[in-house]
DNA sequence: AACGGCTTCAACCGCAGAGGG
DNA sequence: CCCCTCTGCGGTTGAAGCCGT
């Protein structure tokens, strides 16, 4: 009756991934590309069900991701886009491509949503009390202004993304708000380069980017030129972007999948690199990214930027 | 120190859509 | 078309950590 499950259920591992688990996947991912999930608990012997290894790649692993507090400006386009796409979460996501659709979903359940509820209270209740729904209220009036002129925003933002045949949503978004790009102001190198193009995908992250910048450290030559160029960029971004600046300027190679749609990693281009990228890190006779992978895994203290 | 309630977020579930045969 | 598989998405859950008492 109804569908099968995606996995034989039986044996199928469940709950948290441990770092042997993540190695495995992130080993698979390397070699094979994303995609094909249902490929990989037999490649890799993970005894893990597709769709749990396509999530914990997509929203954890996968590169690009940044993780830690979000900033007042996600903040800010996140309460905007949910006015006016509503709970179309991976829309969003679409807007701010380092956060995972499953991190802003969290985010808006648990921060924004008490915080919108608590503004709203603050705004329609007046000092005595009384409440202010009416619609001849000041308050409520400026409140209403300020949303409609968000969701404005966020509607011109939205309309100039669509219109724009393949450009970044991140930079047409920022480029009709006063919003700062918050991620690819970050990564100058990569708008030099012409490699994003296509994409909105940020390259770097904090955790397996990380990992590759020690990884890739025969190359620290240029990424000291990129790090001096996208010093002055970084004074756009928060504190926590400053840090993914630094990252990114060792990840210059790699290219990411296209943006709108983590998932298109997958497609044959993105794959390839992806899959070409690691090749050419093993070629370079360094650590082995297992190793790499390991000693990211394991380490407790090495905290992510968060 | 111990306990219980609250919060957070990674992971799971089930459905829908896309696409290939 | 129809069926099947794979992938994407949004809602929900539950373990772990946090915090107040």
């Amino acid at each position: 009756m109804g569908r099968p499950p995606c996995c034989d259920k039986m044996g199928v591992k469940k709950g948290p991934w441990t770092p042997e688990e993540d190695i495995m996947l992130v080993s698979f991912v390397q070699e094979h590309g994303p995609g094909n999930w249902r490929t990989v608990p037999t490649h890799t012997g993970l005894r893990r069900c597709s769709k749990s290894c396509r999530l914990r790649w997509t929203n954890y692993l996968r590169p690009g991701i940044k993780r830690g507090s979000f900033t007042d400006q996600e903040e800010k386009m996140i309460i905007q886009l949910q006015a006016l796409l509503g709970n179309k979460w991976a829309a969003i996501a679409s807007y701010l491509p380092e956060r995972t659709d499953n991190d802003i979903k969290n985010y808006w359940n648990t921060h924004l949503k008490k915080k919108l509820k608590k503004l709203e209270a603050s705004d329609l209740y007046s000092n005595d009390g009384h409440c202010l729904s009416s619609l001849n209220s000041t308050s409520r009036g400026q409140w209403e202004r300020t949303l409609q002129a968000d969701i404005n925003t966020a509607k011109q933002a939205l309309k100039n993304a669509l219109s724009l045949d393949k450009s970044s949503p991140i930079s047409e978004y920022s480029t009709v708000t006063d919003v700062k790009p918050i991620n690819i102001g970050c990564y100058p190198h990569i708008k030099k380069e012409g490699k994003m193009s296509t994409s909105t995908y940020a390259s770097s992250a904090e955790n397996i980017a990380k990992l590759l910048k020690q990884w890739t450290r025969s190359d620290s030559t240029n990424n000291s030129e990129h790090s001096k160029a996208s010093s002055s960029t970084q004074l756009s971004c928060n504190n926590n972007n400053n840090a993914m600046a630094e990252y990114s300027s060792s990840f210059e190679s790699f290219e990411p999948s296209n943006s709108d749609q983590y998932s298109q990693a997958a497609t044959p281009e993105a794959t390839g690199k992806f899959h070409g990228e690691s090749k050419r890190e093993v070629d370079d006779d360094e650590v082995p990214l297992s190793v790499m992978l390991e000693s990211w895994l394991f380490d407790e203290n090495d905290d992510l930027l968060i």
